[in-house]
DNA sequence: TATGAATGAGAATTCATTCAT
DNA sequence: GATGAATGAATTCTCATTCAT
């Protein structure tokens, strides 16, 4: 009573729902995510708008998926570099240099994808993205720590890791934002100059001298 | 049909203003930017929604106000801390504590102003205050380098003073979020963890041998 | 600060909606709910469709409150028949007899407010309707038998006035039906008809010897 | 291209014409018609989307022959009661126990089909159910009023078969309304009374002294 | 200036029906 | 006949902005 799928029909649908997520890319690329309303991704993919529907339960879903497609690559890389034998210091600087070279290239869609917020349900999956390239650096530092390469001192080596993370966005937003001008040179100067802040962030031994007060009360109790 | 402007009326001006960029701080910090329409701004305002468009142009014009307003004054305090007569390393380690504690206090609404996207047009000021804080940190660094409390072989205190503002947003971030759970121990630590990063970062010499060579062609040619 | 609605403002909100309840009012009685999306009511209203969702928070409650309306005058005259000095049985007639007419001059509006399904949100409405109108046939009833003209015998007598509303609605809905004729001599013909039925049935002893078996299992057995 | 159907392939359509009004069945039985989108009885039948639209040429036609055959087995039963050789009130007090007693065993599938709103093309369907149910008992009154057994002074049994039916449904709605809980005592009790009621309706003598006035021309004038 | 009702262009989602395979 | 993906019109609801009073 079924019939067999051709191979034709597969096609059609696997190019249907890629079409659809590349038509989110796409538009996400150009404008963010305020480009991308569900009639949008459907011209552009050349699809009813019905038709989304029959790929993802919801537009919320799409754009979960969407992030997380392009999550999990650079997540996927930066693990791969993580797991390969060269030295701790190395690696995080092959994990963080490509990241952040794959970034530039990007550009837009890095940076929708990293920095801009969309409904709180699929925020949720950036985060998790962020916390997932977190752990990956996390494990290079523990592996530097135990073969000696990084200093002990560090309690909360998951901290150090989100500050990786972090140094390395941050540090890239400038050149991924909408308005920034395109450069070849400044890009990877700023690239290079990333990588250097944080291996010498988890390098270094801590040992300047700072006075560990708090901040003053007063500055605290400043209106927000 | 034009009169004298009296002080009263001025003072109900100046309130009026105040009070719906108070009202707008008050539901953004309640539960986002997508809490804070207009109607619900002005409600809380106790002003009608009409009149809103006799202080402010647009929407976007108020919500970028909003911003500025509450930048301004953690670029000022930053500021203050900058000059005052300490070592670099002290005012470096004040400013971003004092930063990161306070941005701890006002959860939401920091989380909102520092991470939450809104609109394209709004964003560059987001951006703008990032680019200011980072300026302060900058001027910091710059002094510690001439003082020779910091190494100098840095080529670009710019990108630097970046990444160290995008430490310390990130390493807050799983702390700001609104799923986070308050834990006041736990955020002092946090604090105390990202300030040791970031001093790291600027003391280290960078001394750590790491191949610089860049990312793998064939990883960055993946699709993004 | 605020300032006093003129007269005439009042007139135009109240104007609008009850211009809004109107149309809907209109829609419904040419065709039934299906005949009355938001932006039908809006236009029939000369309003536009957002003004629909100043005046009401949902398209239910905008039902709700139509068909709350229609309900509640028709059993507020049925309530001030019940109420009048006559006889339980003159009582009860009226109240048939003119609920009856008055739905027949409705016609398609009373059709579908009383018979016609919509959400089931807004459904518990109609429902409520029927049973106000029945319980106030109820008392009609209670009275009667209190006074000794209507027979003791019954142990229910809020089943016999959800009888009474079935009897009268089921035997007008030929006639109220969107297929039926009109045709005025048949439509008086019919609610007589109904009151008689009605009067007899809560006034007869209920003498009649019937074999009080229950439906034979087979026939229960079959598949509904 | 047309070639001799063979018994199994009429088996097999067969099977499925009913397969996919058996789905019909049971979803509008779980949760109404609005519970029984085309897509989902056809998932239930087992079945593709478009083979519904080979046995039934839309959905209102697959509808309406759900609900035909659901009524035809209805008024079918009451049929057989009417032509058993028993007293006319026996048959009539039978035939409303039996038709009662099936609904409230059925409930939300005859709660839908006897009181939910479809299409109106579909409606119409409902009451020609309604029609032929009370076709059957206007027979069991014109015997029994031939025989002696119901008194002769009506000069509509057409009207009263409606009421019949009406009384019937409507002191049934209060249970099979979704909302209702179930409990088997109640619902002997209520069909008993239903049954009463009818009896005392067609077996009174309508001696009743009813005032046989009009309702008053300044209610019916009030807007409905 | 202040008011706040009115506007109307979208936004996401549903679903009966069609048609290439 | 059977399949089920594709269609796209229709629906409800939101909200920044305007403007008569």
């Amino acid at each position: 009573m079924s019939y067999r799928r051709t191979e034709r029909t597969e096609a059609r649908l696997a190019s249907n729902r890629e079409r659809i997520l590349g038509a989110a890319r796409t538009l996400v690329a150009k404008g963010g995510f305020s480009e991308a309303p569900v009639v949008a991704i459907a011209t552009v993919a050349r699809v009813a708008t019905g038709t989304v529907y029959t790929y993802f339960p919801s537009k919320n879903h799409l754009l979960a998926e969407l992030i997380r497609t392009i999550c999990d690559r650079e997540v996927g890389i930066a693990a791969q570099i993580a797991e390969s034998g060269r030295s701790a210091g190395d690696r995080l600087a092959g994990a963080i240099r490509t990241f952040a070279s794959r970034a530039i290239l990007g550009r837009r869609l890095a940076y929708a994808v990293i920095v801009e917020p969309v409904d709180p349900e699929v925020d949720r999956v950036r985060l998790q993205y962020r916390r997932a390239l977190a752990r990956v650096l996390e494990n290079i530092l523990l592996d530097g720590i135990a073969r000696g390469e990084f200093p002990r001192q560090r309690h909360d080596v998951e901290a150090d890791a989100a500050c990786l993370v972090g140094a390395c966005l941050e540090g890239l937003v400038a050149r991924l934002s909408p308005d920034a001008f395109p450069g070849e040179a400044k890009d990877q100067d700023r690239i290079e100059m990333i990588v250097a802040f944080c291996l010498r962030a988890v390098s270094g031994d801590g040992a300047t001298a700072v006075t560990p007060e708090r901040a003053t009360p007063a500055m605290l109790r400043q209106r927000l």
